[in-house]
Formats: structure tokens, sequence, C-alpha cells
DNA sequence: GCCAACGTTGGC
DNA sequence: GCCAACGTTGGC
């Protein structure tokens, strides 16, 4: 079966995929997501062995980073009903887990940054979510093709 | 720090 | 089930 492809975004002062690289195994369940959209693509679509760009939002250089790869499929996020922790959800249980992670493991850090502007720019990554205005997604999907030139991109020059 | 765009909530 | 109000995201 043909593996599928992802965008994890996120903010390096909360995690990085330097923090990524630097957990035990390099893995890392990628909990604290609160949007049901991207909850069923980790739910219902997300497999082992996918792999995901690994996105910086939020900093000084916006963009594309490295590679991780789908180490766990989805189990509940135990963050979601522990009382006090910043992605609390009361309506979150034990019982009714609502909210659900995976787990990522570190892939690849790129030479450099592969940056939203040249996202933006190159015509053949236009119809990234990334790239679209006003997109706030933390998880998206990523065609192969997609993936691989950033991943070309980001090893040349 | 600003603010546009978006998702969620809740009154009706 | 509509939609205004609100909170959050995230580029800049």
């Amino acid at each position: 079966m043909a593996r599928n492809y992802w965008l994890f975004k996120s903010e390096p002062s909360e995690f990085s995929i330097d923090d990524l690289k630097a957990r035990p195994r390099q893995t890392e369940p990628w909990d604290g997501v609160r949007n049901y959209q991207a909850r069923n693509f980790m739910r219902d679509e997300m497999k082992t062995g996918d792999l995901g760009l690994f996105y910086h939002s939020n900093t000084k250089e916006v963009g594309v980073v490295g590679v991780c790869e789908i180490t766990g499929e989805a189990r509940p996020d135990p963050t979601a009903w522990e009382k006090g922790h910043k992605h609390f959800d009361e309506k979150a249980s034990p019982e009714n887990p609502r909210w659900c992670m995976v787990e990522v493991t570190w892939k690849e850090t790129f030479p450099r940054t592969v940056t939203l502007d040249e996202i933006k720019e190159h015509p053949q990554l236009q119809d990234m979510r990334v790239a679209q205005r006003g997109n706030r997604l933390s998880i998206t999907p990523v065609a192969k093709a997609e993936f691989d030139l950033i991943r070309k991109l980001a090893r040349q020059s």
C-alpha cells in the first residue's frame, strides 16, 4: 500500500525539529491537536510509515525544515483530560477521549529551510494548503510530488 | 504587536 | 439551524 504524506506545523518555540531529534529514540507523541479536521487526518488516514514535512510556523524563518515519520498510529491524547494542561478540554475523558495523537520520529533535518515564500512562488507547489492564505490547519495532506520536490529543493544549494 | 482569516460557541 | 461574538492562529 502506498504511503501518505503530510505536513506538520509546529512553533519552534514550543517544539522544534531539534527538540524532536533530541528526544529519546528521537520520537514524540504529536499531542495537543484540538482541531477536528486535523484530528480526523490522524485518526482516519495516518498509517505507520507515512512521512511528514516538519514545518516551523510563527518564527523568524517560516518554512519546512525536515522530515519525520509516523511510527505510531492514532491513540487517545491524555493531555486532553489533564487538568491545568495547556490543551485541557473539559469534554474529554479516558472514557470519551475526543482527541487523539500519533507518534512521530525524526528522519532528517534539511541542510536549509524551504521557506514559505519559496513554496508560494514555486509553480508546482501552488496547491499546498500551507501556501494558501488564511490556512490555519496544523496538519495537512501533501502530494507525493510536492513532498519529493520540497526535499529536492532543500538538498540542492 | 497587528490584524485578517478562520473555527467554535451559544443564544435565539 | 442560523449567525454574531469570541478566541485563536500565524504571517508579517
